[in-house]
DNA sequence: ATTCATCAAGTCATCAGATGACTTGATGAA
DNA sequence: TTCATCAAGTCATCTGATGACTTGATGAAT
């Protein structure tokens, strides 16, 4: 069920100030009342003020200078893009992965180093398997290579953005089902490797995607339960 | 100058806070000490324990429940990853958004719903040139086309990662350069919608990448000099 | 033995008041 | 004109108190 709504002065508070500040109340820059006047402003006490505050500031709207006043940093909301993608299911959450692994793999097949190429063989051949220090220590070794061919492609955005996915992915499925996604084997693995080595993206790309198919099968049929 | 690093109380519990979470003092769904007990911890009062642990909150690390406890909901910081990706470079903001554009345009032609398709003809309809009201509700008219897109892929996160990374491209590029990008023309737009139509993903990838190719030319031009 | 109302302890939510640290503009002397 | 000083305003932090809520224990009723 939909639990009832359960309002808590400080978050409402907080939603009041953002809607303010997103509203264009006050300019980039300008100072806004002080704790006092906001304080009889949302008719909240001032640690209440102050706590919202302190999570605008933590979000980047706000910015507060001691001995002069609170100021606008900002007015557009982007703090809480990666907390709603994190909310979002297990499917939507591992195809946006796999977006980028797929684009990784084309760029990390036109751009490779010879050491980036080093770097995914040594990890592809240490990857082993389950049998080799439990399934947790694999999961972990498996990530690295992933993690190297996004490295590959010599764009840092794609490698933050895959280390945050990986981790709310690992949280997600930690969370709901576990264990029950195939596990695609060592051949799909050296297959991307490959095409990558022969600077193809086309191949990569493909490999990638025959890679991911079979995970977002079960994960699809995992949803229609 | 480097301005001398200048503490503040809450700052710096926060940061301890976060730090021990990160790094699993206390697993997902475990309940942290209480704000008295934190208050000894830390050194700090109850009042700056409540503002730090309501920061966090506010990042998803923590989670307060009244009466009963504050408890880890995440150890994944996904408000420092974010910023991250905002102090990579416009290519590699440009390239992660295009890797969402090309899969969310696959996914839209296997998924796209007849009312999907409406609302991305209207909008192609509707997006006009230049001349119609000046740059600025150009660009706004060109990303809810883009957008819609995205929609049509019925992925949230990709649509959130769009949006963030939207504002983010916006933000740079304000910054730095200024309309020194081509513009992709209308026809290179309908080329999109028409795959996505004809619910054919191959024609839908390659209409979006020939769609970003000039501009990641640009930007790479850009980048050399 | 099971069920359920009641209760007490523990915890967060919120408020109020006070003091300290810092910024800023005004003041006035050199 | 320059510069030290000062006072008012503001955020930073602490302390103490009260209310609301959760949770597990208790014990009576079935």
């Amino acid at each position: 069920m939909q639990p009832a709504s359960r309002t808590n002065l400080t978050d409402s508070a907080t939603g009041s100030l953002r809607a303010e500040i997103i509203g264009g109340r006050w300019g980039i820059g300008e100072r806004i009342p002080n704790e006092a006047a906001l304080s009889d402003l949302l008719s909240v006490s001032r640690g209440t003020v102050r706590e919202a505050v302190r999570v605008l500031v933590s979000q980047g709207l706000l910015d507060t200078r001691q001995g002069s006043g609170t100021y606008v940093r900002s007015t557009v909301d982007s703090s809480a893009a990666l907390d709603r993608v994190k909310r979002t299911g297990l499917r939507d959450q591992w195809e946006a992965r796999a977006a980028l692994d797929l684009e990784a793999a084309r760029l990390a097949a036109l751009r490779r180093t010879p050491a980036d190429l080093d770097q995914m063989r040594r990890l592809l051949a240490e990857r082993g398997t389950v049998a080799d220090g439990g399934s947790e220590a694999f999961i972990r070794r498996d990530l690295a290579f992933h993690k190297s061919v996004v490295a590959a492609s010599g764009n840092r955005a794609m490698m933050e953005l895959y280390d945050f996915f990986t981790a709310a992915i690992t949280e997600t499925i930690h969370a709901t089902i576990d264990g029950e996604l195939p596990e695609p084997d060592q051949q799909a693995h050296a297959a991307i490797v490959d095409a990558i080595a022969a600077s193809d993206p086309d191949r990569a790309v493909a490999a990638v995607r025959a890679f991911m198919a079979p995970v977002l099968a079960q994960l699809e049929r995992l949803l229609c339960q």
